[in-house]
DNA sequence: TGGGGATTT
């Protein structure tokens, strides 16, 4: 590292703000090139090409730029004025042409810029005109946070008790009842429904909203509400059916109205695949955020935007900095380099206070984001994609974006058994624009790309849809139970060939079909379990190894999402002895076993009381429990939060066991044989066995693995291991491992199947 | 020696 202050290095960007008073029309390139908010134009090309087809009233003037600098939506009005700011959003000019599509039209595509207002007033509109007279309107999201805050801002709106007349539903928390006629859920939540409901015949309207993101469940979500509009709304596809009959015919057929909200771009593939259905636009209200290009790319990232802040921080006035960056190793490396040269800066300048923000982060870390910022400070986060879309800082007035983010990419094997590939790449438009709008909360702010605005314009437009890029085995499993074959479904983009057999081949292994490709109970009886297939296996294995007890502790740990782990590289000797009592020879999944027992031995509570809520009222003895928990599982440098999820998922899968017959309390005690054995059912494709050189090389497939350095089994020679995922990222890693017995081999059913 | 981010009767 330089001794130099970075700011007075090469600047990538000249004095932004005064130069941008004199235009850059001198003959040289210009060092930096600004660009009005892409939103805008992007929106305005497509209105000329007449792709998009206005709400008559939702401009009544032409856009303009200006107009665009009044507030954005209050985050809590006062009680009285709630009815006089949701008449003040930008979609309220739109509302009546807007309820008027709707009831015209069976689908309608909502293209709404962030701040219009969309999400939390096209409910209340379709409410307030009648819709949920004959079912519910169901609003889908991609986040359950999400869900949850607009279910209780928007009862709020309603002057209605959360839970009443709107109400949210996501997974372990559901707030509705008999009243509700409104209803914020996952779109995973909907999805589930379909399996028992597959007309949603319990709603009259559902609005997909995010669709842009293209999850796997919003996916699998389009493609069902175009099969039950053709079976709910009759044959016309487009348009409904205006008969003698009338009213009463109407009510028969129970016909549905979806509406698709999605941000800016790729409306108009969601208006093909529903018989080009009709777009309307509504514009944002943001405050305006002014774009920097960098006058060249950067090969260096991490020290673009080290000398970026630095350039911000000693030119600019105050306000928060936001770095977005592709993951923990560059936003470490950042940190130091930035705290570094903070204490290197002449006085007079404000101090610098650095914020790491990613996922794998502990809560109590997390929370330092939202700690107001100190006077004399400027707060600097240094953040992933969780910035990105999931959380929102106040404060933001400056955005550096690097142009990269690091994305998992499941690669199907023709053998069967894939990998996952988590490389940086380039990010796209719709990240961009995103990440840019971070800026534009609370004032008119700053976005300082480190990339050119030619790299910009060649970026793709949004990110590939999740179906293309992940595994596509418990997608498909869950189809089967409802009779559904993926290749016949009508997806909006369709799945490789290549991912569609890899998936096959890993549920006939696993013994969920058959020769014939036909559902097995043993199929059946998995898809029931809210786990992937692999893990499912491995619960049903436990009911004849009486070890059910100790498999469900372990994957439910192995399904929760965050890591069970924290991490800290400077206190990495503390955290080993911190660990050390429970870490098991045998490998992860036993550590983890010990983990879990651990904390809940923590709680004083013996293990079937540790939850929580077992006696459905907080004693004060459970409120000690808990703060032993805590205070256990900050001492050890393990993550709560996941040992929390898990505890809930857990308790899910008792249950589930318990309808299935499947005794969860049966526990082989200390014995490690059956526990291993059980996950190796589900692990069948997953395992390999130790070669001459100490590295591994699977027994189903071709590829030679190494042990995950993060894995208590890594550098250790042992003969075979099972693994729960391959991740690519320098070489092939095998993640999660435990180490077997050769014997276990045959007698898995896999290995008997796996020649046909 | 290294971990983008969501989500499920």
């Amino acid at each position: 590292m330089p001794a130099t202050l970075p700011s007075q290095k090469r600047r990538i960007f000249d004095s932004p703000i005064k130069q941008n008073k004199t235009p850059p029309q001198r003959k040289r390139i210009p060092k930096w090139v600004d660009v009005d908010d892409e939103d805008e134009r992007i929106g305005q090309r497509k209105r000329q090409n007449g792709s998009l087809k206005h709400a008559p009233q939702a401009h009544s003037t032409p856009p303009r730029k200006k107009a665009r600098t009044s507030g954005p939506p209050l985050p809590s009005p006062a009680k009285a004025g709630i009815q006089e700011h949701r008449k003040q959003l930008p979609i309220a000019k739109g509302k009546d042409a807007l309820v008027q599509e709707i009831r015209e039209n069976d689908v309608t595509v909502l293209l709404g810029e962030t701040g219009s207002g969309k999400t939390t007033q096209v409910p209340q509109y379709l409410l307030e005109a009648g819709f949920a007279d004959s079912g519910m309107i169901g609003v889908t999201q991609p986040r359950k946070v999400a869900a949850t805050e607009l279910a209780a801002r928007v009862s709020v709106e309603q002057g209605t008790p959360l839970g009443g007349l709107v109400g949210y539903g996501i997974r372990f928390d559901e707030r509705s009842g008999p009243t509700t006629r409104v209803k914020y859920m996952t779109d995973g939540m909907l999805t589930r429904e379909l399996l028992g409901d597959p007309l949603l015949s319990k709603y009259a309207v559902i609005i997909v909203d995010e669709a842009h993101e293209r999850t796997l469940r919003t996916d699998l979500l389009l493609a069902n509400l175009k099969r039950i509009l053709r079976e709910r709304n009759g044959k016309g596809n487009g348009k409904p059916q205006v008969n003698g009959k009338g009213k009463e015919r109407e009510k028969e057929r129970n016909p549905l109205k979806v509406v698709i909200m999605s941000a800016t771009l790729d409306a108009e593939k969601f208006s093909q695949f529903f018989s080009n259905a009709k777009i309307i636009y509504v514009k944002g209200r943001q405050h305006p955020v002014k774009i920097f290009h960098a006058a060249q790319g950067q090969t260096d990232y991490v020290d673009a935007a080290l000398r970026t802040f630095f350039q911000i921080h000693v030119d600019q006035p105050p306000g928060d900095v936001l770095i977005f960056l592709p993951g923990q190793e560059d936003i470490e490396s950042l940190e130091k380099a930035i705290q570094l040269f903070a204490h290197q800066l002449p006085t007079g300048h404000d101090e610098v206070l650095t914020v790491p923000m990613y996922a794998a982060l502990s809560g109590a870390q997390l929370h330092r984001t939202f700690a107001p910022t100190p006077r004399k400070t400027r707060k600097c986060i240094l953040a992933t994609n969780i910035a990105e879309t999931s959380i929102t800082i106040p404060g933001v007035r400056y955005v550096i974006d690097t142009g990269k983010v690091k994305e998992k990419r499941y690669l199907a094997g023709s053998t069967g058994g894939g990998f996952d590939t988590l490389l940086t790449r380039d990010i796209n438009k719709s990240n961009a624009m995103q990440r840019a709008g971070r800026a534009g909360r609370e004032g008119p702010g700053f976005c300082y790309r480190l990339y050119t605005e030619d790299a910009f314009l060649g970026m793709a437009a949004s990110t590939e849809p999740e179906i293309l890029r992940c595994s596509l085995a418990q997608a498909m499993l869950q189809l089967l139970c409802i009779g559904q074959d993926i290749q016949e479904l009508d997806l909006m983009d369709m799945p490789d060939v290549d991912a569609i057999s890899s998936a096959l081949r890993t549920l006939f292994l696993l013994g969920a079909l058959d020769s014939h490709r036909e559902l097995t109970d043993l199929g059946r009886a998995m898809a029931a379990l809210p786990l992937e297939p692999t893990h499912a296996r491995a619960v049903l294995a436990s009911k004849d190894l009486a070890c059910t007890a100790e498999v469900l502790d372990i994957v439910s740990v192995l399904s929760a999402n965050g890591a069970l782990f924290l991490d800290a590289t400077d206190k990495r000797a503390e955290i080993a002895e911190a660990r050390r009592k429970f870490v098991h020879r045998a490998g992860d999944h036993l550590t983890i076993l010990n983990t879990v027992r651990a904390y809940r031995a923590a709680g004083g509570a013996d293990g079937e009381n540790a939850n929580g809520h077992v006696n459905g009222h907080d004693g004060e003895e459970e409120k000690v429990g808990r703060s032993a928990r805590k205070e256990w599982a900050r001492a050890h440098f393990v993550n709560e939060r996941t040992l929390r999820e898990a505890s809930s998922i857990r308790d899910q899968l008792r249950l589930s066991c318990t309808r299935a017959g499947i005794d969860w309390r049966a526990s082989c005690g200390e014995q490690e044989d059956p526990v291993l054995l059980s996950l190796a059912h589900g692990l069948a494709q997953n395992m390999a066995l130790i070669t001459p050189d100490g590295s591994f090389k699977q027994i189903m497939g071709q590829s030679v693995v190494k042990i995950h350095p993060s894995s208590s089994m890594a550098d250790k020679k042992v003969p075979a291991i099972i693994y729960d995922e391959l991740v690519y990222t320098n070489q092939i890693y095998a993640r999660g491992v435990s180490s077997i017995q050769k014997s276990f081999f045959s007698s898995l059913g896999a290995f008997n199947r796996r020649e046909a």
